[in-house]
RNA sequence: GGAGGCGUGGCAGAGUGGUUGAAUGCACCGGUCUUGAAAACCGGAAUGUCGGAAACGGCAUCGGGGGUUCAAAUCCCUCCGCCUCCGCCA
């Protein structure tokens, strides 16, 4: 969320930034609350002030004045109690409003309506030059046997899927070869030296988190999607739709020395979406699916460095698309298209031969403050206290990536190169054939 | 799943209903002393929020939430976490 202060200095700002992302905000009811808020909470402690003076000259007292002096602070009390009877509804729908104002954007977010107006900043690559006609990714997976959604269906339901076979290790040789670079310092370092930033060449700490958050949480790291997610309403339990759910509020309620930032964290878990509303879209195969697993970054940082943190964060997301050799696009995603807590965002589009197409498989995220003022995770510097800014982003969304490689890495046979830089994680095979 | 114990400031650790926002020690910051450092001594220092230009003041905070009471770190309920034992289990 946004701070009040913050809101009401630029109003003008906020207001601008939550209509270029199609949101409307009733600021007038805002800082009605708000201010109704305010006086009701001093008139509150105003008369508990009272109280509590009153309450330490009982303590002295003795005999019939004790009962009076008793009976006058009983009075106060009751009056407390009413107007926080009054508070607590003016309070709650001030939060709720607030948590609905979108983060400001930075001054380089392109506005637009929708996708179609994000703006493809750098392409990277050639689309792959093929003597037959490429084939989509599922016909590629059935023929070679890497992918069963028939049973998936059968057993679990549509937009579900078993992996198999060189696919799964495929999948396995992916985490180790990304988990192997973002832990080694050098690569970071060339890394930042590429993007012309200059930050430290810290490694990134390997997590596996949770993939269940509670309600409260998720809540205030605004990753509430409504019915996109699997919830277990009895137990105020949701299944996480990103790694990220679980990884941004890991440093909730801790005030971190500015001289351990920044904490870069790269986790591996898998994600959960209902895909509500997509009915018919993007059907076939992988590409979305309720259930998927994904390598997934997460920066804390101090205000200074976050956008050059940002910077880092895509120059990994190139970097690990270059090594695996695909075609894609860094797409400056648009005002209508990005979500409510970025400040920017840049998504990956790799290039699918089966489809045609670019298609999404990075996103990358920088929020600013706005995530951890309501889980409370803050910094200490020399000019005092802060809230630290996040960086998320998607080192790789691994459904999507095998499809990129599938369709990318196919050949006239129906059999699939693997790409060099995974060969040494599957034990040096070359090719993905049927058997 | 059953039985019991515990959760206090950066850390350790007092405190079981009334000047306790919280003793004491360590660590930390400033000063005295010293050529310098150490030691010793003196002093300072929690966080959030509201009001205030500031000085300062109010309120809240002893795992979270709720309750009893004029008054709660202290009593009660509940949730969370940690520890010990039993059971079950990958």
């Amino acid at each position: 969320m946004l701070d009040i202060k913050f809101i009401r200095e630029n109003t003008e700002l906020v207001q601008d930034s939550a209509q270029k992302k199609n949101k409307t905000i009733d600021f007038d009811r805002l800082f009605d609350l708000d201010d109704t808020r305010k006086k009701l909470q001093q008139e509150i402690d105003a008369l508990r002030s009272q109280q509590n003076t009153a309450s330490g000259a009982i303590a002295q007292a003795s005999g019939t004045e004790r009962q009076s002096m008793i009976d006058e602070v009983s009075k106060i009390k009751k009056e407390i109690q009413d107007l926080e009877e009054q508070h607590k509804p003016v309070k709650e729908e001030f939060e709720a409003l607030i948590y609905t104002i979108p983060n400001v954007i930075d001054q380089t977010v392109p506005v637009g309506a929708d996708e179609d107006e994000n703006k493809v900043i750098k392409t990277w690559g050639n689309k792959p030059e093929f003597d037959f006609t490429p084939q989509d990714h599922m016909s590629i997976a059935n023929n070679l046997d890497l992918v069963d959604i028939e049973k998936a269906a059968e057993v679990s339901g549509s937009r579900f899927a078993y992996l198999k076979g060189d696919l799964v290790m495929m999948q396995m040789a992916l985490m180790q070869m990304t988990f192997n670079a973002l832990t080694n310092r050098d690569v970071i370092a060339s890394i930042i030296k590429e993007q012309g930033i200059d930050i430290p060449d810290t490694p990134f700490v390997p997590i596996i988190p949770p993939v269940m958050i509670r309600d409260e949480v998720q809540t205030a790291i605004h990753r509430v999607f409504g019915d996109q997610t699997y919830q277990f309403k009895e137990d105020g339990l949701n299944m996480v739709a990103s790694a990220e759910h679980t990884l941004a509020p890991y440093h909730m309620n801790e005030t971190i020395d500015a001289d351990r930032l920044p904490l870069r964290y790269v986790g591996y878990s898998t994600a959960f979406r209902k895909e509500a509303g997509t009915y018919g879209k993007d059907m076939g195969g992988i590409f979305r699916t309720h259930q998927f697993d994904k390598i997934e970054l997460e920066i804390f940082s101090n205000k200074e460095t976050g956008a050059d943190e940002q910077k880092l964060m895509v120059g990994i997301q190139e970097y690990l698309t270059q090594q695996l050799g695909i075609h894609y696009q860094l797409v400056h995603v648009c005002t209508g298209d990005m979500g409510g807590p970025d400040y920017n965002q840049f998504d990956i589009e790799c290039w699918l031969p089966g489809q045609d197409k670019f298609r999404e498989t990075h996103t990358s995220d920088y929020m600013t403050d706005f995530q951890t003022r309501g889980i409370n995770s803050r910094y200490k510097d020399e000019n005092g206290t802060h809230y630290l800014h996040t960086n998320d982003a998607t080192a790789f969304a691994i459904g999507r990536i095998l499809i990129a490689i599938l369709e990318n890495y196919q050949n006239a046979d129906g059999s699939v190169t693997v790409p060099d830089v995974l060969q040494p994680y599957m034990g040096g095979r070359q090719v993905i054939e049927k058997v």
